[in-house]
DNA sequence: GTCTATACGGCGATAGAC
DNA sequence: GTCTATCGCCGTATAGAC
């Protein structure tokens, strides 16, 4: 693997578990096998490093979701809670990825603030998209309550996914798996059609 | 008001937006009035100014839960949701104690993590033990499903929570009221004794 | 491209006068 | 208790040899 490719992976993961400012080159250095100055060699900065991966977070949100939604099932249930047990299992098997992205847009450095709303609010848009299209099939499959506004499910259903994905790091996997499970089914009787109607 | 309580508040409020790496010692003394070396007169070092919010922090958070849910309500439904709103507008208006909370949980500086955890611990469970008891007596009064846990509805309910107070930097105070009804709604339906039985 | 050496600034923290 | 002066350290970043 190329050198410039390797220090976008070190920042991934120096940047998801230490944050921006506790992050140091020499760190990043130090995990690639170079010395600090070798950086330079390749990004002009600690900002582009931190761009860059950025950019490649947001890519990969996108990608990860919509496969997570074109999974075969049955019924729209099952493919709206495989996709919702998917996000939550992503959280835990590849931690440090998806810590960075909630925590960059949560508390980016106030420097680059600016810059990473740009950058992070079009992959936003798309997932939100994305959602708010799975949650209308459900509608027209009869498995939705028509009465409610798309939007405001795939709000809720973000919330608790983020929800969620706050308390990874106090739980095991199989605790982690059965909150889920338990949030879901209160979630989906939120919003189901109800039967008597 | 004593130096010591005005170098607490300016930590707060520095910790609470800054983090607390990027917030130096100097950025605290600048915002108190005085110069950096007399805080050294107040607390031991930058971890013990630290500690001091954090442990204000905590007394707030329970006191400020236990609050919401004593105010007077017809049904144990408002006073949930009365509660459930209150929670989401003080993030809104007291935007720094509560970015503060949350992001310590998430994010703490790692050396501190031990320290952190012992701290929060404590307030977390009397939190929780506060919300399981609303939920029973909701449960008790007929208004809640007896086949859930409340153990599960409170989890979910600061997902919901959390979630919400994810995206005040993002709405206006309206829309945030909006959202956190919208959420309800689908909360409530979710874990509320269905009619028919 | 990678290295050693180094510049410069800000950090947390201390000494000691007032 | 507050100040000025200063310490030692580590941060980002650059210069220049190989």
């Amino acid at each position: 693997m190329h050198t410039k490719e390797k220090i976008k992976l070190a920042g991934i993961e120096l940047f998801s578990i230490l944050g921006y400012e506790a992050t140091s080159m020499s760190k990043i250095a130090e995990k690639v096998g170079i010395k600090k100055p070798s950086l330079y060699a390749h990004y002009k900065n600690k900002e582009e490093i931190f761009m860059a991966v950025v950019d490649q977070m947001c890519v990969d949100y996108v990608e990860f979701t919509e496969a997570s939604l074109a999974k075969s099932a049955d019924t729209e249930e099952e493919r709206l809670f495989v996709a919702f047990l998917d996000h939550v299992l992503h959280f835990y098997s590849d931690e440090t990825e998806n810590q960075f992205y909630n925590r960059i847009l949560l508390y980016p450095p106030s420097e680059l603030e600016e810059q990473l709303t740009k950058a992070t609010n079009e992959s936003q848009e798309r997932v939100n998209a994305v959602m708010e299209n799975a949650i209308k099939r459900a509608k027209m499959s009869g498995e939705v309550d028509n009465d409610l506004d798309e939007r405001d499910v795939v709000f809720t259903y973000f919330c608790l996914l983020e929800g969620i994905g706050n308390t990874i790091t106090l739980y095991s996997l199989t605790d982690i798996e059965r909150n889920a499970k338990k949030v879901w089914d209160i979630f989906w009787r939120g919003i189901k059609k109800s039967e008597s109607r």
